[in-house]
DNA sequence: CGTGAAACCGTCGCCCC
DNA sequence: GGGGCGACGGTTTCACG
């Protein structure tokens, strides 16, 4: 239901299961001060209303393999919704791409890709990006290092909103 | 080359788990084709190794009234590895900036930043980041809306490119 | 790596406010 | 409406082969 807001102890248990996803359901309500029953309902509730997408271990792309992180700003010829939408549908289908945003300002999109090594990402990049419909123009940043990766979203802030605007 | 050290069954555990953090240990046990035990084992490994970061809800920012998404672009004044890490340090106490990477060419860091309203960020944009010691530049894009956001690694990708050196 | 057993947990029905 | 109690079935997690 939209617009339907959370009480205190909803925000408690999305932010529990936001810094550990595996928690056992008895210690969550044990955290949030009720017990295991009703927290249970809760955290079903959170899932099905969207609030909770899923869960998912944090596996290190660096340890694995994925020795290249890169940043590429994309520029596109046309921005006609369809030829949006189009670009949008092709990065969905490339797995070297973790994340596609459409920007306002010069450039269109931003896209965050990793690769194992940096020939694979510029075949990617040669073979695949750059030879797409409707691309102009790519400049990619090579991540050096990496310096702050939060998984999620600061409750901090939004529990200090809330208690401003009451 | 990094990920050796890891046999068919413990990729695919981290596979299962990166898609479904919440899996029981029975499940994934069958799903890799060996009992819950030894399979525990392994995933205590994973995770004592590094391999598993911890897990994690995947929280619906926007449903939880987070609006606004920008990356910055930040140039220093100096790049002096000192002055590099006091903006580090600086970007991992900011609660809206989830993500700081160090980039090459033009610019020096990519943040990526969350806030409830554009005023929000902007308060954040000019009396925080603008005035912390050493920024020189920094250019923000709003992001319009989002394509793509995949949590973790194609590990379709690390299978292929093993099989291909095997 | 597998088997068995004990402790724990997820889950449901029911009762309460 | 939401919260608590109790019980059943499945799960986690040992010790051992």
């Amino acid at each position: 239901m939209p617009g339907h807001r959370l009480d205190p102890i909803d925000r408690k248990i999305l932010a529990e299961l936001q810094a550990d996803g595996r928690m056992t359901n008895v210690e969550l309500a044990k955290r949030v001060g009720i017990s295991a029953p009703p927290c249970l309902r809760r955290v079903r509730t959170l899932e099905d209303s969207g609030y909770i997408r899923g869960y998912h271990a944090d596996v290190d792309s660096r340890e694995l393999g994925f020795e290249v992180q890169v940043f590429a700003m994309v520029g596109l010829v046309s921005q006609a919704e369809a030829d949006l939408s189009a670009f949008e549908g092709r990065c969905r289908e490339w797995p070297l791409v973790r994340e596609c945003h459409m920007l306002n300002g010069e450039v269109d999109f931003i896209l965050k890709c990793v690769a194992p090594d940096l020939s694979t990402f510029q075949t990617f990049l040669t073979e695949e990006l750059l030879k797409a419909d409707n691309v102009a123009s790519v400049k990619t940043s090579l991540v050096i290092r990496g310096a702050k990766d939060t998984p999620g979203v600061p409750f901090e802030v939004l529990e200090e909103r809330l208690s401003r605007d009451a």
